[in-house]
DNA sequence: TCCCAGGTAAGACTTGCATCGTACCTTCCC
DNA sequence: GGGAAGGTACGATGCAAGTCTTACCTGGGA
């Protein structure tokens, strides 16, 4: 069962919430750049910048959260988001690279790749 | 760009379209299967007696080979299907592992896993 | 030739996802 | 205490995903 913040345990992160959760391109990025990030990184939602509103941007991280791709802890004012990076290693390992290795062409739309 | 039926080459493989192809519990365990077959196997659609329509496995093998996850083949009557395991290890190495691994314990929600 | 099995295509329908606006809560700082 | 910043909750909305039925095509066998 999970926690009262809605964190699953170890073994109940599931392949099909992980799956879904990463299907979308803005949660992709949160997770890419925590993975880029020194281990233990825990930046605020806010700090990623995605181009959604407030609402929206709560949305995402408690789908990643609920997935288990995420822990969200309280720190004061605002709450900080850590990648659960032993956790997914051990459930689904070589997950994190893929995500990692993509390199994110939509968003460099405005640039011509041929120019 | 995709050839004439619907198959993207390797290089167009994305990963937002995989991931997206992935996160359909029936389409994961139609990778599975393949992914668990010899190398080249080569199985119908209606051999997976997918618990949906017709039209509907028909909309499932199409995702999937958008996606660049399998391969159809004409084969006179029907239609073959078989895994692109060369291409997707090279474009996203580890992700049929992942696939394989999982135990789908929805399927076998009938017995109790307790009892 | 006729019929069946396997697939596909088009259209309709339902549900869920991503999104937003608004209201509200908490914490920090003045 | 009051205000601003960061998040959350709730309700509403628009669109895409998954599903079905029906109609149709193709190839094989009797």
């Amino acid at each position: 069962m999970p926690d009262s913040e809605g964190h699953p345990a170890v073994d109940e992160i599931e392949l099909g919430a992980v799956l879904s959760a990463l299907a979308d391109p803005l949660r992709r990025r949160v997770v890419r750049e925590l993975t880029a990030a020194p281990v233990g990184t825990a930046r605020t939602c806010s700090s990623f910048a995605l181009p959604v509103s407030k609402a929206t941007v709560t949305y995402h991280f408690r789908t990643l959260r609920e997935a288990g791709l995420i822990r969200q802890v309280d720190r004061g004012n605002s709450r900080a988001a850590t990648l659960r990076r032993t956790d997914i290693d051990r459930r689904f390992p070589g997950l994190l690279a893929l995500i990692a290795a993509e390199t994110e062409a939509v968003e460099a739309a405005g640039t011509a790749e041929a120019g």
